[in-house]
DNA sequence: ATGTCTCATGTTATCGTTATCACAAGCACT
DNA sequence: AGTGCTTGTGATAACGATAACATGAGACAT
């Protein structure tokens, strides 16, 4: 009665044709005969036939996985990359393979080592920072590479992102011309999360420029940086700083979390204290009031990704040829502002 | 030069050793010398050898993937069962092979039918509410299958879960002690969130007993219910039942929102309009006022679920022994409804 | 010295699909 | 009638690891 499970062969046989004539019908373009293929199609669903990737991914050496690392899925920003990146991808038969880092380089080497092992068609790692080892894993896997949400100076592979120092700089322009002077910054620490390292340093030295004071810097500790720690960051920024104007935050999470704070000790938003955030989460433009942020085009980081993808695996570009997409982070500009 | 990726054949010539040895150095407990292995992984680090799952898949019959499918990712509920489903098989070598399935069963029955085809040794899936064919491939499929997030009438295997009717049972009750008489329910639509269907549906029916009026029902369309729906809803329900005293919804997310609407048109919260959300996310503990909710314990439904399946695959339980896991869900009670 | 046991390693065959080559039949066109 | 082309199908071997069994060397007890 439980007998192992039916193979191609078992569906060959009782239909009297050969394996391999199974095999193309389950293909979409090969040629067979309609007449055959609906046969055996319906031999397949009645037999409880499943086709069995891992023999055909050893054979034809072709997974349809890509793997995917990012630091957290508990974020809404990356999981909209995640989502556009796995919808693109489908289109193209390819199904992803996901890992989190956990804001961890080392932890990442080792999600890497890992899901190289599952021989992905191409791989997508979130960040610009990497292990020695991280990197010649990567440049040996022969399988493109793809780096997003940041532009790093030694691109491994092909790249899909933007400037968080540039980013910054914007929202700091804005607040300067709007009229603040003493503003703050409260972000996590520099040492696990690249990007936040760099929308501090971005600030860092946007301030200078605008020859004001750049050490209001308020760090929350490691990442992820949300709203507790957010409303947190607030509480000390009044305390060490109480005549601060206003605060950029991290992303829109950490800013809604101070602008909480802000509201159970009655400091009005913006009229006592600006806030700026970083992402354009939902939160940021329902809550009451909107927050400033920046648009770094999470979603459409991870749809051209997927695009490039495609169009590299399809060999529309030289081998070797790198690509770099770069998107320009936009400020919107709300009433956490004014 | 660029010839092809090493194999285990060829750490075994470059060290005069059979490959089988060099396959049992690359298991954890298996009969090696120290130093055999030792000179087996330097070797193979030189050569850049990468393992090949795919192969060891096939030989062996088995992949240590775990299919999962979710609604959506762009849910923190969801993401919070995922993440710690993912930290508690990594523990036990296994690795998640995740799909989204839009709320949509068709599209669930697709995504199963896909992931079935790579081998999983188990699969999760959120509901109870399946097509008839999807059920006879998770029947067919003879790995362990389990429903999480509700409890199903009739199970396909295993369950992780809670009685979403109870759960708002529980909130009803407690808006009802509170001294509220006037309440609404606002959520998705029946149709494709067998959750949201069933909160609804457990509203409507602890309404009746308490004798209330279980008419204002506020519908959002299409799930995911957000916070832009939650405040469309709010808006809605301030037109069509003005003297509405107090507001559950289908999740915190749409409280929020909610909530933000009553701010916009200086609705307090909660003596012009309570607030009852679902889930306990982290912007119910934080907003102001913070949100009355359910703790559904989403994390913990992942964790029990990572564990379930360990056990299963090690055979703790008697062949075809399904467990259920159900949890109680607890009302929070926070100032959205004093 | 003989038997028994453990430990480290080798040999052989195989998992289920598909790349590749081969070929027959049908058809169009010279 | 012959040539070339397309279409549908089959035979064979191979992808790279490992399950299952076999073996040899040494340790230890009798």
């Amino acid at each position: 009665m439980n007998r192992k499970p039916p193979t191609m062969a078992d569906i060959a046989k009782s239909l009297g044709v050969s394996p391999m004539t199974v095999s193309r019908a389950f293909k979409r373009d090969s040629a067979v005969s309609q007449e055959t293929r609906e046969a055996i199609l319906l031999a397949a669903e009645e037999l409880g036939y499943v086709f069995d990737s891992t023999a055909a991914n050893l054979r034809s050496q072709k997974t349809d996985f890509v793997a995917v690392t990012i630091p957290s899925i508990n974020n809404a920003n990356f999981a909209e990359t995640v989502r556009q990146l796995a919808d693109g991808l489908s289109r193209a038969g390819l199904q992803i393979l996901l890992g989190y880092t956990n804001y961890d380089i080392h932890e990442e080497e080792r999600l890497i080592e890992q899901l190289l092992r599952r021989k992905p068609q191409a791989i997508v790692i979130t960040g610009g920072q990497h292990t020695e080892r991280a990197r010649k894993l990567l440049s040996n896997a022969s399988i493109p590479v793809v780096e997003t949400w940041e532009l790093p100076e030694k691109p491994i592979g092909h790249v899909v992102g933007f400037s968080n120092t540039q980013a910054i700089r914007e929202m700091v322009d804005h607040f300067v011309e709007t009229g603040y002077r003493r503003i703050a910054f409260m972000g996590g620490d520099a040492a696990n999360d690249t990007r936040g390292a760099e929308r501090r340093a971005g600030f860092v030295a946007a301030m200078r420029e605008h020859g004001l004071d750049a050490t209001r810097l308020i760090s929350s500790g490691a990442p992820p940086i949300g709203m507790r720690e957010g409303a947190k960051a607030m509480s000390e920024l009044l305390e060490r700083f109480p005549d601060t104007q206003a605060a950029i935050c991290v992303s829109d999470l950490s800013a809604f979390g101070a602008l909480t704070e802000c509201q159970r000790r009655n400091v009005r938003v913006p009229e006592d204290m600006a806030l700026g955030g970083f992402g354009n989460y939902d939160i940021g433009a329902i809550c009451v009031p909107p927050l400033t942020t920046i648009n770094a085009f999470a979603g459409d980081i991870g749809a051209r990704t997927a695009e490039l993808i495609s169009d590299v695996l399809d060999g529309k570009f030289p081998q070797g040829a790198m690509q770099t997409i770069s998107f320009n982070p936009v400020l919107i500009a709300r009433e956490s502002s004014r």
